[in-house]
DNA sequence: TAAGTGATCTCT
DNA sequence: GAGATCACTTAA
């Protein structure tokens, strides 16, 4: 089996939140200066389509948000709050607004650690997620079904309880702060 | 618990 | 153009 073949763009191209689910576990891989890292994804969430208040696409395309409307596969990353990049990979087809955002892995916790550790900023930004990049994807081992646990997403109550408490957050059992 | 930080969005 | 908001982290 061959384990070093990053995902293709297709993978991206499901549901946002079978996206999220199967990319715990996968490993995120960045080349810096010609060495590779990779980490293990243990954390994600799903922002799912244009009802989804929690999301960025939530007022229709902005030229922010826009990458979410594009197709599937590519980096969305965005400054939040003035300092922290957060790392997104754009899901679902063409003009829908999906994307999953990758929250933490094996050694590190916290969306905007994982950008740091990884050397990650707008550069990124609208790229396909690939080894030209320099950040892409690989598959995993496989993870037991049983040991992914979902819940709900973090710092979006303001988006209402409906939203705001969709289990639409992916972690490894055993693996949260 | 609270403040830092700056792009983005919404409303004038 | 001005003000509010924000998918977070760190330092107390």
């Amino acid at each position: 089996m061959d384990t070093a073949r990053p995902l293709p763009q297709e993978f991206f191209n499901q549901p946002t939140l079978t996206v999220a689910r199967e990319l715990i576990g996968s490993r995120l891989c960045r080349n810096l200066d010609g060495t590779v890292l990779r980490y293990r994804i243990t954390e994600t969430e799903a922002y799912d389509g244009p009802d989804d208040c929690a999301s960025h696409a939530r007022s229709g395309p902005t030229p922010r948000s826009a990458v979410m409307f594009g197709p599937a596969g590519i980096w969305y990353v965005y400054l939040c709050y003035g300092i922290h990049w957060l790392l997104n990979v754009v899901t679902g087809p063409e003009s829908y607004p999906a994307a999953v955002l990758i929250r933490g892995t094996e050694s590190v916790s916290g969306p905007g650690r994982l950008t740091k550790a990884l050397a990650i900023n707008g550069n990124f930004n609208h790229l396909p997620v690939n080894p030209e990049s320099a950040l892409w994807i690989e598959p995993g081992e496989p993870v037991e079904p049983a040991r992914i646990s979902a819940s709900a997403r973090i710092g979006v109550a303001y988006a209402g309880p409906d939203w705001s408490q969709r289990p639409y957050r992916f972690h490894l059992n055993g693996n949260l702060p």
